[in-house]
DNA sequence: CGAGAAGGTACGTGGTACAAACTAATTAGT
DNA sequence: ACTAATTAGTTTGTACCACGTACCTTCTCG
């Protein structure tokens, strides 16, 4: 395929983005999938098992990560009033403020980027890249 | 930032190209890292710390990883002739088969998702991924 | 009410990553 | 040339991540 070159940068691309969001997370002592997590919570109160679905994990790795969570205060589990086998989780003030820097700083990596890219080169990755994201593609 | 779109675009697209990638390495019993181990491996015979700094790993890391697929038979190490502390990794024929199998599964997976883009778009993308990515970016 | 389904947790296993301590081989300094 | 410092790799200990299994509690449905 002439298409290699195509398929081998989205590989590098991805491999670029995800490393800097790997970096800037172990900058706070978070790991990826923790800093996901924090993603979700800024604007969910899901169960156990919503998380499970939102980042494609069992339910028994998600009792870990909220744990492991939960020990650094960046999490709450509340019990659901309306089914009580059902835990809700929330991010906490402290989770927050690092999810929102983390973001801040993230945003800023990958303009660091882009900074040769023009204003149209950005709109135009921005719709190509688009394109290519199914409906329900996983969001940090 | 109005570039929050493109901030997200990249990472959302970054999360779907990793995650084809996962879940294709899984289909083989391999992780992500092993299957770039293998990807370093196909075209190169490095000692272990080119590969530690091909793949950003720490020299220990390294040897656990590269036990692990010796172990399965992916992977063979040699007692460099030039300098007795060096070892040298070599991918065997069994790796170099799961290598290239995985690699057309991924161009594969890539393409279907860029099914809706012409070759145009293609090469738009394509120029424009290699723009961001800077000289040293690690690949699969 | 009783059987089974659903939500979570606990535990065991294995891969991943790092740091620190260690061995062996090479290179530098005098 | 001989010691001192450096370099390559492994080992060990710790922590995280992910999964499957077993288990407990709570719901739901007949």
């Amino acid at each position: 395929m002439a298409d290699e070159n195509f398929v081998d940068a989205l590989a590098q691309l991805s491999f670029l983005v995800q490393n800097a969001l790997a970096e800037i997370a172990g900058r706070h002592d978070l790991s990826l999938i923790q800093t996901r997590l924090l993603g979700v919570l800024r604007d969910h109160q899901p169960t156990m098992q919503d998380l499970g679905r939102h980042l494609g994990l069992d339910k028994s790795s998600i009792s870990g990560l909220v744990d492991r969570a939960e020990r650094r205060g960046l999490v709450t589990r509340t019990p659901s009033a309306s089914d009580r086998r059902v835990v809700l989780v929330s991010i906490t003030e402290d989770g927050l403020r690092l999810a929102r820097q983390g973001a801040a700083e993230f945003a800023e990596r990958i303009e660091s980027f882009a900074a040769g890219l023009s204003e149209d080169d950005r709109r135009a990755l921005t719709v190509l890249a688009q394109r290519l994201i199914p409906r329900t593609a996983p969001s940090a």
